[in-house]
DNA sequence: TTGAAATTGAATTTCAATTTCATTTTAAGG
DNA sequence: CCTTAAAATGAAATTGAAATTCAATTTCAA
């Protein structure tokens, strides 16, 4: 992911920054937009809208639900932020400032999403997808297990029925 | 995955395993279960609970979606049946006869899905794992692209917005 | 056969995601 | 600084899958 500009976390840059691109889309920045922006890139980790909703009325109450919502596919559309779906189905965001293209490692004690990067999986991907004909795109994956914290907390694992 | 039964498809003595597969976990067998089981198993490929419940609509129109639903999920949690989810959100099930784990490369352009499965995968899972102090239970693995026949049919890539 | 416990299934609820639409705001052109 | 068309906003409504409720029914162990 090659973004036109870097997106500094609290630069008072970012508004004019965004302005510039958003327009390139023929789109208009708003208040609103540029808030949520603001927020959302001064945040790291997965969250889920109606976390970024939560903090984003924390600091204007009058922006609605329906304006984050609109504003994170945007943001997502211009490449500004990346949607994730895990097994448990939420949609969440993050940041694409955050860095390039990851993997995930889930802690199923305690939830924690760490970020993985391993060059060994780029070349997987290419043996098989030519194995299969396939013309690969992106990839998706997760490592699901128990952190070294909560590995130690408990011997038996509980499952989710 | 390992079954405790070898479930034959078309097999008469399915009801009978499932029965006493079934009544180890204080369940009961019903006409139902067995039959949607029945339906699951002799068929291939990830469906969602509309297409299942489809089919076990055109066999036995009395049975509720409710209970496919609730059946799916029981035989999830008996291992016989496998809950998928892709980018889509979509909740799939697969049947676990169908074989132990692989992963999984979908087409972008026609929603084909096809099933791999690479040592390579568990041996670099083993090595993140390692790296970040995880202890992994699972994992999932999606390769998104297209299939030779849709990379033929256009130049130009289609993209939702 | 009996009856407690489990299951069924239509209807309902839940909840996130998405859409609608009347009102407000933006930004480009005077 | 106005005007205005196009876009954005946000409350409310809608959608749709997942999950639950509950009265009626079925299962199965005794």
């Amino acid at each position: 992911m090659k973004l036109k500009f870097n997106f500094k976390k609290g630069n008072a840059m970012e508004s004019n920054q965004f302005k510039t691109l958003i327009s390139e889309e023929g789109l208009k920045s708003t208040r609103q937009r540029v808030e949520i922006l603001d927020i959302f890139l001064n945040s790291t980790g997965h969250q889920n809208l109606a976390e970024i909703y939560a903090r984003v009325a924390k600091t204007n109450p009058k922006i609605g639900y329906t304006t984050v919502y609109r504003t994170l596919k945007l943001l997502t559309r211009l490449g500004l932020a990346a949607q994730r779906k895990f097994a448990d189905g939420e949609t969440r965001y993050e940041s694409a400032a955050e860095g390039t293209h990851h993997d995930h490692l889930i802690c199923l004690g305690c939830g924690k999403i760490l970020e993985f990067e391993d060059d060994g999986l780029e070349s997987l991907q290419h043996r098989i997808a030519r194995r299969h004909g396939f013309k690969i795109f992106h990839h998706r994956m997760e490592l699901y297990g128990y952190c070294s914290p909560c590995a130690h907390k408990k011997t038996r694992i509980r499952r989710k029925g």
